[in-house]
DNA sequence: CCAGGTTTGGAGACCGGTTTACAGTGAGGG
DNA sequence: CCCTCACTGTAAACCGGTCTCCAAACCTGG
């Protein structure tokens, strides 16, 4: 409706037009306190009339961006568009938005940049970062941390039950009878014993219930390569053993899907984190849902806490079940 | 390193304790004229030693935040993960850095959310916005848009070459001598004939090939569900219909894909941008592949040199290559 | 030794909002 | 009729940088 040439209409245009001062126009933008009807009507007609929309950076400044940031650790990562999905739905009807941000590198420097002023808030899955390092950050900016298992003090958390769903499949390939099960999971870094991570959870889990079972002998962990993020060859190794093992844990969904593509149906393998993908019929893995959704509102919604003055921690466990699907029936 | 107990550090702070003034420390950081060896080499060690970071709010006010915005159509739309993909690798050692965001509602909220001062360019796949308007928020920032086939003068596009890539398949699929082929595509406010959509090319293309191989009268267009999102149900209509088609040539990957979910391997599928879902073995989707990584560095590249002051328009079209997978050998 | 040019560093305006402190105004109570 | 107080709206400081002068110091050659 505007007829700017260039510049962009900022809040001293909209106060001469309206014919009022600038920290007027503020008070109606922000709802604040201390504005008549008559003003009010005035301004955000003039607002309409001139297309005026303030400047995120401006704001960010002083009050806030209404913007929240999420780290994204891989481009591609299919669990990530679950969290997404629910963190949109989460913030849907409040003033703020969602912005992504890609871990190009580092997670630490993509979660500086992150909290260098362009977000009021910061959900982020980064399972190796120091704990003492996030208590820093959250000193400065609310965060919300997904899949860590431990207990901070300074942000809050939300994480799948890990225990009971690596439990939940390990107890289903045993009561198919298989006993050469592997473990495929991500490189020696994500799941140091102890650490807190979901793969290292499971991985202890896949272990303890090997051993439970008297299997101990058959435990077999394949890796990830570090650089490529392909998890095929590590499938295709498997298979190449000796005693190949009949079936298949894999950390995650992606993961699953390389082993499948190695390993084809001639092998049970099960998932987890169950994607969409993992629903196709052509795909059909059995898989460990873990509220992907619910987790990223959860996340969200924690954060706007945080923002409307919440400042005791909060920790959320997602319950986990298992879709069982012809992946495991073979 | 630094103990900052809550609020983070700033210029002031960096300039006061290497004793210098924050004009100096400003000029340091971005390498600007006029800095001794001497005072660059103290303020680096105070910003080192202080754990100084540059607010990117206070910077985009005046200067440039350091920000490419990526706007996102929907969650999980696989394509954008070659995009995302180039684009990163394109700015990668520059001080730029690519956020992403997702466009919750409708695409004119989303880049104007985008434009309020948050980047300092937009890379963005909205072929339903209006040419004007784009032209108009090119004026204030700078645009590259992705698959548009209109030559504007005031932003840049990337394209892929759409009539190549449909008559591409459409030519494999006529020679392995299918004649009732279907066409599954998006919703009609996408492909409005002469609309410069990519899915409006591809569906007059089909049309095209069609008639040219005298089977006007087997042209049969199903669309994706406009709210779900969906292409099951519209695949599965297909195959309900009296002459049901032997082949069906979908937009996208991500409807091919839904489609081999409704029709199995009963029917020959085609795809188009060669995700990488693709050539998994259980789904081996026959697809065109138009260069989507180089298309998104191409768009950052683009970007970048827009900032460095170039004024006039480039587009760039991405050459396609079919690429015949198990999914139309039947 | 001096005029003129080149570095070097700093003062201060500025970006576009938010927020605090305060002045003016009108109504209600004693 | 005066005083108090709630309500409106404004002036101005402020956020943390960038950028445009400008002054001082430092050559350099004649």
């Amino acid at each position: 409706m505007s007829i700017r040439k260039g510049r962009s209409v900022t809040i001293s245009d909209v106060a001469e037009a309206a014919g009022v001062s600038r920290a007027a126009v503020s008070k109606v933008l922000r709802n604040a306190y201390g504005v008549s009807p008559g003003m009010r009507q005035r301004v955000e007609s003039t607002i309409e009339q001139l297309g005026y929309r303030p400047s995120v950076a401006a704001r960010a400044l002083r009050g806030s961006s209404y913007r929240l940031g999420l780290e994204i650790p891989y481009t591609g990562a299919r669990f990530m568009t679950q969290i997404v999905e629910g963190a949109k739905r989460a913030v849907a009807g409040t003033p703020y938005q969602i912005i992504l941000a890609p871990a190009d590198g580092p997670e630490y420097d993509t979660l500086e940049s992150l909290a260098d002023g362009l977000v009021d808030g910061i959900i982020a899955i980064s399972p190796l970062v120091d704990q003492a390092w996030l208590e820093d950050l959250a000193r400065r900016v609310p965060v919300v941390m997904l899949g860590r298992h431990d207990t901070p003090a300074g942000y809050d958390t939300v994480t799948g039950d890990d225990h009971a769903g690596a439990r939940a499949v390990m107890e289903h390939l045993l009561s198919l009878g298989h006993r050469r099960i592997a473990h495929l999971t991500e490189p020696e870094n994500v799941t140091t014993p102890g650490s807190g991570t979901p793969h290292s959870v499971r991985l202890e889990v896949y272990r303890a219930c090997m051993a439970e079972a008297g299997l101990a002998d058959h435990i077999r962990v394949a890796r990830r390569d570090v650089s490529g993020g392909d998890a095929v060859a590590a499938a295709a190794a498997l298979l190449a053993l000796p005693e190949p093992p009949t079936a298949i844990f894999a950390g995650h969904d992606d993961m699953a899907v390389d082993a499948l593509a190695a390993v084809g149906r001639t092998v049970a393998v099960a998932g987890y984190d169950n994607t969409d993908l993992a629903a196709h019929p052509l795909i059909d893995l059995t898989s460990v849902d873990q509220e992907g959704v619910e987790m990223g509102a959860q996340a969200a919604t924690m954060l706007l806490e945080r923002l409307q003055g919440r400042t005791e921690p909060r920790h959320h466990v997602a319950t986990t079940e298992l879709r069982i699907r012809s992946s495991t029936a073979l």
